[in-house]
DNA sequence: GATCTCAGTGTAAGCGCTTGCATTTGATTC
DNA sequence: GAATCAAATGCAAGCGCTTACACTGAGATC
């Protein structure tokens, strides 16, 4: 029946053991209901024949995968790759596996992912903000799969969450720039559609405004995608515009990092001339010159939290609960009041 | 038989639509088999029903996946993360899915993933770096599947690589570095046990003192995990050693650019002072102050070719060929004549 | 010594899908 | 209208595994 040399199955371990199949899936998954002397044989059998089970036929009797699927925008943003390292490291304790897939922040691949990682037979689901298509929830209600939302906070949803508050978090800091002094201030934001995290952060700012009784209207605002280069060529625009600011307000480092690249290529001495302000906390932002005054986000126990919680979803079958996690001003050189 | 409200089946759908289970599934796979009408009443149902099929049960039926499985050590080493998002959206284009895990580095883990990516049916494998134990080897032969090894470049073996020449281009900087003048150079490595990237990264300076009749073995090596903080200390060893180098080789830019925040904080000016190198041209290395010199590769370019590899060997059943791309120094300000 | 237990093992029924082969259908030809 | 044939569809046999249930036999109980 077998083709010769072909890969070994459960079959084939039973006939070498010489016990019945059942014999060998019980030393695999439940191994103290099965005889020391029996399990010595089948394990052999096992080690000599070179027999991994298959992975589809355990899942469609079994139904249950020890598997978790996460679905991040990309991989080459340093926030995700950092959270999704520790989310699997917590994950691997608890004896789950990680499967990773990247949306390249398109709602469609994104919608595509969900449906893969659920047909393989995910035990549960991490995904990144509340922004999608109601249909998308309706399917994993109906799917029954135990989903958390992670880097993103926000109460009444119908899903739990991990994460801290964008919003506050930027008001925050952007209440301190004001205190400072600043009262010319513009933003480079990340896209903002379909981005709850970017459209917290941009309006964070706008809340800190109105606290001090400014107009948040007449905000300058860049919006720009993800990346050093078009930090930098915004912040040239900006600065190249009618009325200079005193204060560039970026929406994550990378930006940042751009902008403070231009600032030095066009002569301009940062904070003297004009301050400069990220969000993410990453390693870069720390060794930047001037390192960069940032809002520090633990995405690394993000990552551990998520984790915790979605396995317990997935065990206790419980709906979960959300955390909410606290993130913190950085003060560092690029933030001064203004000259 | 089905409970109520349960994940809808083949069945199902074959019961709505009127028609055998056969005829639903060629809709799926083979729609140009099946007359227009008849696909249009299934694929109705389909939708009515929010039918996916499950993968576990077409991985058994069929035997193919469409499924490319990843290895790397960890996420968060930004060429990783780089060349793979590059890797899944070349694969994506092909009709694959790429499932990611992470090792953090342990040969034990690796396994455990290689192991289990195969048993969820991965009809091919991408790996990084030659280094590790025959027995895998042998497994991955024994289960025919097609494996690429990526991040790499090296004749003679057995499996097909894609990457270029580590110990090569780490020489042709090491050259240029002596070219300047240079004669008391320190090198801040990354760990080399297992990592055959930092073997022959390290290997290539000696080579290249070699070729100027200096004594590799007289070379002060620090060897250090992948952490900004680490270059920063090692740095601070080598220049509080008895004899300062006038440059300091980084076996990457994560660690290069600890070693530049911890030449600042010593008061020490790059390059005046002392010049300092890195590898790998990650964006970091750019918007450093100032900017660093290193080694560019091209680590998208190499993620999309390992992904049209890696196809071709999984579809036309081919043994796959290796390709060497070519890496190229990007001089900047960290590294000057000797002052 | 007969009866009862129960741990250890075997038997066999699916899990949801694909696909080779058999059958039906309907268009085409004579 | 009968015969022919290709296209469309249905039937049913697995794919490799888990697990409910049945069975076996050795020790415990009376």
């Amino acid at each position: 029946m077998s083709r010769i040399r072909s890969v070994p199955t459960l079959d084939d371990v039973a006939r070498v053991a010489g016990v019945s199949t059942a014999t060998v899936s019980r030393c695999l998954n439940t191994p103290h209901r099965v005889v020391e002397k029996t399990r010595t044989k089948v394990m052999t059998a096992v080690e000599e024949l070179g027999y991994t089970p298959n992975f589809g036929a355990r899942v469609m009797a079994a139904k249950r995968t020890y598997t978790i699927g996460a679905i991040i925008p990309t991989m080459e943003n340093a926030i995700f790759a950092r959270g999704l390292q520790a989310f699997q490291e917590e994950l691997h304790s608890h004896g789950y596996t990680l499967l990773v897939s990247s949306s390249a922040y398109r709602p469609d691949i994104e919608a595509e992912q969900i449906r893969s990682l659920v047909a393989r037979g995910a035990d549960g689901l991490l995904l990144i903000g509340y922004c999608r298509d109601q249909g998308l929830y309706a399917y994993l209600k109906r799917q029954a799969i135990p989903t958390l939302i992670a880097w993103a906070f926000s109460e009444g949803e119908d899903l739990p969450c991990i994460g801290f508050d964008n919003r506050a978090s930027m008001q925050a800091l952007g209440e301190q720039v004001i205190a400072l002094g600043h009262r010319r201030i513009a933003v480079i934001s990340g896209v903002v559609a379909g981005n709850d995290r970017a459209e917290g952060r941009l309006q964070g700012i706008k809340d800190a405004l109105r606290v001090h009784g400014m107009d948040p209207d007449t905000l300058p605002v860049i919006e720009t995608p993800y990346e050093i280069e078009n930090g930098a060529t915004a912040f040239g625009q900006i600065m190249d515009g009618p009325v200079r600011p005193t204060v560039v307000m970026c929406g994550n480092d990378v930006l940042a990092a751009g902008a403070l690249k231009r600032a030095r290529e066009m002569g301009l001495n940062v904070p003297e001339d004009v301050s400069i302000t990220g969000f993410d906390d990453i390693e870069l932002a720390r060794i930047l010159t001037p390192p960069l005054t940032t809002v520090h986000v633990p995405h690394r126990e993000m990552g551990r939290r998520a984790a915790v919680e979605l396995v317990e979803m997935v065990e206790r079958k419980g709906t979960g609960s959300s955390v909410q996690l606290q993130s913190s001003i950085r003060m560092r050189g690029s933030l001064a009041a203004p000259g």
